[in-house]
DNA sequence: CTTTAATGCAACTCTATGGTTGCAATATCC
DNA sequence: GGATATTGCAACCATAGAGTTGCATTAAAG
């Protein structure tokens, strides 16, 4: 549960053509080649981008029948986002403490 | 509201050496050379960060005496929290849709 | 006003990475 | 089984960025 494991999901997440690509997955299960043909990078660029998405545990591969079919994993993303809550919310938990004290000199 | 606008965010956060700045922040403001002070970075590299960070949203500079502190921002992680879980439901949503009617056929 | 501690700015290095082209390997479908 | 579509691998280029050192600037504090 420590916070070096996000880091990798994070800068997945960091980058547009990788967003782009999820959203593309979001509307349905593609190959690398069928990305390709709606998005202006060349496929090999979008292998690269698959396999740092599927390193950060945001997309799964699926073979159906010749081609490599990736599924966005958004099960994945709500987990990040509810341990960012809590860490959001514990800064401003304990700096809202800090200032108490400092007030009450 | 676009994604767009989420990435410099995660990208800021897609770092190591940020996430130990932004940690040491949780624990209270603090300026870019005493946070040079205790983590293995030089005090240029730090002011780099922060300048990232800040823009990001995630900081804020803080004026205090002849120092620059910086605070930390929990409120903008808990809302791209938010962000990121609104997105990851809906795909998983959309995607469950699709296998419930591949299965009717 | 002078000393001194803090920040700001600039130039430079090095590596990671997003992107490309080209070709080999694989496996499916007829 | 042979033609063809798909994926896999390798080399290469260019740029962004993480880090450094060095110096200028600013402004408290005495």
């Amino acid at each position: 549960m420590s916070i070096a494991a996000l880091v990798p999901v994070f800068a997945a997440l960091g980058d547009e053509t990788r967003w782009s690509i999820l959203t593309a997955l979001g509307e349905g299960e593609a190959s690398a080649s069928a990305l390709a043909e709606r998005l202006p990078v060349t496929r090999q660029a979008i292998a690269k981008h698959l396999a740092v998405l599927q390193q950060a545990g945001l997309v799964e591969p699926v073979r159906a029948g010749r081609e490599l079919r990736f599924r966005v994993l958004g099960a994945q993303l709500s987990d990040t986002a509810r341990r960012l809550d809590r860490i959001g919310a514990e800064w401003d938990r304990r700096l809202a403490a800090i200032k108490e004290i400092a007030e009450s000199l």
